[in-house]
Parts: structure tokens; sequence; C-alpha cells
DNA sequence: GCATTAACCACAG
DNA sequence: CTGTGGTTAATGC
């Protein structure tokens, strides 16, 4: 992990919609809580398990959010993009991270002490507005992936998956698939045996077109029909 | 019963 | 790390 230097939140040029709208003043107090980090891909932004100080703000990059269950099986629950906080969750009651967030591709992110970042929700109400705007339609999300969890089955899962990173992620019907097979299971919810096949038929029947770690959505109302119908 | 789905296992690039 | 084949258990007509 690289050190930078202090970070001006004022000139950022990837500032965080919340942080807009931010006065000047609360901008400099920001920077001062802050540090900019430059990592690479696979390093941990912060592991489940340990104490938590700071929220990360992911400023470029990708990042996966993960945690281990009771078979001490990492899942990954969701992929974060730039622009967007990790570890919010985390500031207001328990002091453990509950889950881990890592970088999928190299990264830049600022540590911001969760003391400050408290201290701008209870002075701007704007901020915490723009925050809580944030959590609400990322908690909506999640439910409609625990709904479809619970109801689809593995290709379904893997078609809403595929297409996930197509429409939220990448916004473009061809991406590089940055997780292994053993990682793509850990979101799908399956084995790294069954993606594989299922990713092979989805190839077959020229759904997707898959040449190394591209995928190419070819048949975007195939594959949403599948994802729809699990 | 018979078919489908998906996990588990083993083995080979 | 991946792909494949065989086996097995559960679930649904």
């Amino acid at each position: 992990m690289d050190l930078r230097s202090e970070s001006s939140c004022a000139r950022c040029r990837f500032k965080s919609k919340a942080a807009a709208v931010l006065s000047e003043e609360e901008l400099h107090m920001l920077g001062k809580a802050c540090v900019e980090v430059s990592v690479n891909r696979g390093d941990a932004f912060f592991r489940q398990g340990t104490p938590s100080g700071h929220v990360v703000y992911l400023k470029e990059g990708l990042a996966r959010i993960h945690k281990k269950g009771p078979r001490n099986r990492d899942q990954i629950l969701k992929i974060a993009c730039s622009g967007t906080y990790l570890g919010i969750q985390t500031i207001l009651g328990d002091v453990v991270n509950q889950y881990s967030a890592s970088a999928l591709t190299r990264a830049v992110a600022c540590y911001i002490r969760v003391g400050e970042f408290r201290l701008l929700i209870q002075k701007n109400g704007d901020f915490a507005n723009e925050l809580i705007d944030y959590i609400c339609r990322e908690e909506l999300s999640h439910f409609n992936r625990l709904v479809s969890h619970w109801q689809k089955q593995l290709t379904g899962r893997l078609a809403e998956t595929l297409l996930y990173f197509a429409e939220e992620i990448f916004r473009a019907q061809e991406y590089p698939m940055l997780l292994t097979r053993q990682e793509l299971a850990s979101m799908v919810g399956g084995t790294r045996e069954s993606v594989s096949r299922a990713m092979k038929e989805f190839v077959d029947s020229g759904i997707i077109g898959m040449n190394k770690k591209e995928i190419r959505i070819l048949k975007p109302e195939l594959i949403k029909k599948l994802a729809d119908s699990g």
C-alpha cells in the first residue's frame, strides 16, 4: 500500500456526490481527516474481524465486498464502483469490520477517520441526505439480489450476475471478467464446476462470447429472459 | 419411475 | 486456476 501526500478534498477530481455539497471549511476538515493510498489488485482495504477506524472512499478502481460465512467460505456480496464509500455500515455501532473489502483492479482510495466523517454527517444535513440516499438504493438492490438468490436457480443467477457486470459495473456489452471462476461462483452462490458448465452452455448457445477473460453479451434479450425467469 | 439440477470428487492441462 | 467426466442426492413431474 502506497501512501500519498495529504489530500486536498476541495480540488479532488473524483469528489463524491455527497462531498460535493460540503462547504469550503468542511472540505478542509475532510482533507485533514483523510489519507490517500494507492493499492494493487488483490490488496485488502480492510478485513473482516479487524477493528475499523476509517471509512474508505473508493476514488478510482473497483472493489469486491466479501464476507466469510459459518463454514469459513468467502462469499462475494457485491462489487463496489469508484465514487462510493466502503464501510459506512460500520461507523455507527460496531468497531469491528463485519466484512472485507479488497481491490479488484489497481485502485486509489481515501481513508477517512470515522470521527470526522460522523461529525460531517451531524453538521451537514445535505451531506447526510446524500449518504442516506446512497445507502437506501444499496439496500434495495441487496433486497433484489437476496430474493433472486432464493428464487432463481443457478443459470438464472449467473445470467443476472453477468448482466450486473455489463449494466451496473462496466456499462458496456463487453467487459473483462475480473473474477476467477471460484470467485464468480462465490458471488453467484454455486460451485466453480457448476458455474463453468453454465458458462459453457451460454457460449454454446451463442448468448455470450468469451475469449480469454473477455465477456461479451451477444444476445441481451435472451440473457435478460434467462435472468428474469431464473 | 424418470428427468433435471447442482454438489462433490478426482484428475488433467 | 480451469474444464471435464462420473457419481450422488434432492426435487419435481
